[in-house]
DNA sequence: GCTCGAAGTATTGTAAACAATAATTGTTGA
DNA sequence: TCAACAATTATTGTTTACAATACTTCGAGC
């Protein structure tokens, strides 16, 4: 966070990232720091302190002398992401439309985004879809100017995505982009309370949506996981 | 985060958060790697692996081939770090009304903490107070059995714990047990609004009693610091 | 006395080596 | 065929060494 010049393992955690918000790293997966050397170029000691950091968020998963893996979010655990993003988007969405009104928030971008996601939405590219879903909700943050709220979140956005990887069924309509645009709305209304109603609607509806009974499997190979 | 076995890099975070919070540790302090490698009996690279998570949490600046300082919130962060913690907090405190409601949700560890503060505040004993006080705000986290609010968490506290010790009049009663103990009793009274209200009232408080207009100088000794 | 610059020192960034632990494979016996 | 145990392999934990960068000190010139 706030390094004045990026470090070498940043790019670790942003790959590991983004290759789950991809849907490339499976839940459970086991991540090797000998086999990740070789991916990245860089040495052992890079990408652990990469690993790290992405333990400490929560995104991978460490026992002492075991392998990383991929974390694999539980119900429980699931339904806590959820609980805790719902607490920090609430408080997103309040200063949103705080700034909103005074003027300060320029809402074309995020416009641009909920349309677009209506298009894929439209035309089925529903790998796509789930990414830039993903991205709304971090663009939401990142709108507040408050770098805190942002690394509070951030953790939180692919441990979303590997839990619906587990159990969000490919045809529903898993977080979708018509509420997104209701969330909009409710900014631009200048209405505190139907924007904090319509973001825990919105996760409600996620958490609703998804199919708990399923059975868990994990796959354990990652070979070209990351162009 | 849910390590199955400690990590040597737990202690270092654990000892320097604990320093900060005990205010042992001051804002904008250097850190050497070397030096804390005899502080501590670990090797320098478990020291940095310590560092990075503390420089990932906010909890410590680390400009590139620089040595890590600890954080000096700016009057800008300062507002941005309780914005955060509002939001979060706000999430915890709603959590708790309803556990509470359903009689998931012990108070009694938390109701003689507050007394404890009282306590303090009566003999004047104004460290220990604040390091409660700080404790009294994570207990509250924790008692939403959700690691990831309180992961999100965890790092502000330090970080309003730094603020504090910059912008805050010892003299004046900047975290209120008084508004602690209104908390509790808005979880009691089972009323969602009246307890999200009084969280952010009290955080309101705290900023308004912070005086931004002090000159803000560092310490760099830090020397036994740790005992 | 002050500023600027260069050499030397201290500290971090990275990689490589060794030690400790876990996972795997192979073997033996029933 | 299977289970239990031993030996081997693979992987992580930690330390150490070297390279690159930043900081400090000292001296020359003004």
């Amino acid at each position: 966070m706030s390094t004045t010049l990026r470090t070498s393992s940043d790019d670790v955690v942003e790959v590991i990232f983004e290759a789950i918000l991809k849907k490339r790293l499976n839940p459970g997966v086991k991540l090797s720091e000998i086999s990740l050397q070789e991916e990245f170029g860089y040495s052992r000691s890079v990408i652990r302190q990469g690993f790290d950091r992405l333990v400490d968020s929560g995104v991978l998963i460490h026992k002492k002398n075991q392998s990383v893996r991929v974390a694999c979010p539980t119900e429980l655990e699931t339904r806590q992401i959820y609980e805790a993003r719902k607490a920090i988007e609430t408080g997103v969405i309040l200063i949103l439309v705080e700034k909103y009104h005074n003027k300060q928030l320029d809402l074309t971008e995020i416009d641009s985004m909920v349309s677009e996601e209506k298009r894929l939405h439209d035309s089925a590219k529903l790998a796509k879809l789930t990414r830039l879903s993903c991205d709304f909700h971090l663009t939401l943050a990142e709108s507040c100017d408050n770098k805190y709220l942002v690394e509070s979140l951030k953790p939180l956005i692919p441990l979303s995505a590997l839990a619906a990887s587990v159990y969000a069924d490919p045809e529903s309509n898993f977080c979708s982009f018509a509420e997104h645009q209701e969330l909009i709305e409710a900014i631009k209304s200048n209405n505190p309370k139907k924007a904090s109603e319509a973001i825990n609607i919105h996760f409600d509806h996620c958490v609703q949506s998804l199919n708990f009974g399923v059975q868990v499997k994990t796959k354990n190979s990652y070979s070209h996981i990351f162009n």
